[in-house]
DNA sequence: ACTTCGACCTGTTGGC
DNA sequence: TGCCAACAGGTCGAAG
């Protein structure tokens, strides 16, 4: 479920919700998440309250009075708001309850995800302080990719998936974006050329844009249970079409793996030069 | 400092 | 149908 479309997404979503709202407990139900879940988080929390929400990277970012929480979805996460009666089911591992009834509900079944708390409001938590640039801001530009990958000879798939160099693209963005700006998979961080930058630039910005578009309509109704995906399907050109068609050539489509995840591309459209 | 690889978990899918 | 291996949107830490 979530790379940064669909963060931003849920953060969008809650935001109207949990934004000014006063917590009055907090429930742990499984504390053994990647990273325990603080011990005291809900004396810790209790009384607090939700500031701003937003997001940096993948983690979202729920500013409280005397600190920020810090959510992280890992694979399988997710967030609802809900009101407190509902009661929880299999995954349901934190709910933060608010003192009008309502609740967010935290759900991770393979609970690669995490629940921080850092103290006061400096983003120098060490989750957060060694991210790379934001792709929707100014601060990706061409010439930070190209610069920052002359020393790096993993492949460019893998380093646009760094999230030392830029947040938020995961493994399906990863090879729309390559797919979008023609460039095979495989070649080495170092070897593209700054035009090749400046496209991959392109692609990454607007394949993301165009998901975050979509995914609104996905958590509109995210106090229902279905919060299945699908809603990027029709969108994605490459990602799970291994063996298909290419939409643009026919050619088809080829997959390797690359980092032990799976990359689908289009030898033809995206040859190696 | 870089790259690779295993680890963390549960659920689903596909082959036999 | 049942069993089992492989795989799934992410990240970290160890080892080379």
């Amino acid at each position: 479920m979530p790379e940064l479309p669909e963060v931003e997404t849920i953060v969008n979503g809650i935001k109207p919700h949990v934004k000014q709202k006063t917590i009055q407990a907090v429930i742990v139900r499984h504390k053994l998440l990647r990273y325990p879940v603080p011990k005291n988080l809900n004396q810790l929390l209790s009384g607090q309250t939700i500031q701003q929400v937003s997001r940096r990277g993948k983690y979202i970012l729920l500013h409280c009075d005397e600190g920020m929480l810090i959510i992280h979805l890992g694979m399988s996460g997710y967030l609802r708001c809900l009101k407190s009666n509902m009661p929880a089911a299999k995954h349901d591992h934190l709910d933060i309850l608010f003192t009008n009834g309502d609740c967010l509900r935290y759900t991770d079944p393979r609970r690669f995800g995490a629940i921080l708390w850092n103290k006061g409001d400096a983003f120098d938590h060490p989750c957060l302080k060694s991210l790379g640039v934001e792709p929707l801001t100014s601060a990706l530009t061409a010439e930070y990719l190209l610069e920052n990958s002359r020393n790096r000879r993993c492949s460019i798939k893998q380093y646009i998936m760094d999230n030392k160099v830029i947040v938020g693209v995961g493994n399906i963005y990863a090879n729309e974006s390559l797919f979008e700006a023609a460039i095979n998979p495989a070649t080495v961080a170092n070897k593209l050329t700054l035009l090749q930058y400046q496209n991959l630039v392109k692609s990454i910005q607007s394949v993301l844009r165009a998901a975050i578009k979509r995914g609104g309509t996905t958590f509109k109704d995210f106090q229902s249970s279905s919060g299945k995906p699908g809603y990027f399907q029709h969108s994605l050109k490459v990602y799970g079409r291994a063996g298909e068609k290419c939409l643009q050539c026919g050619t088809m489509l080829n997959e390797i793996r690359q980092g032990q995840r799976s990359t689908v591309y289009c030898r033809h459209c995206q040859q190696r030069r």
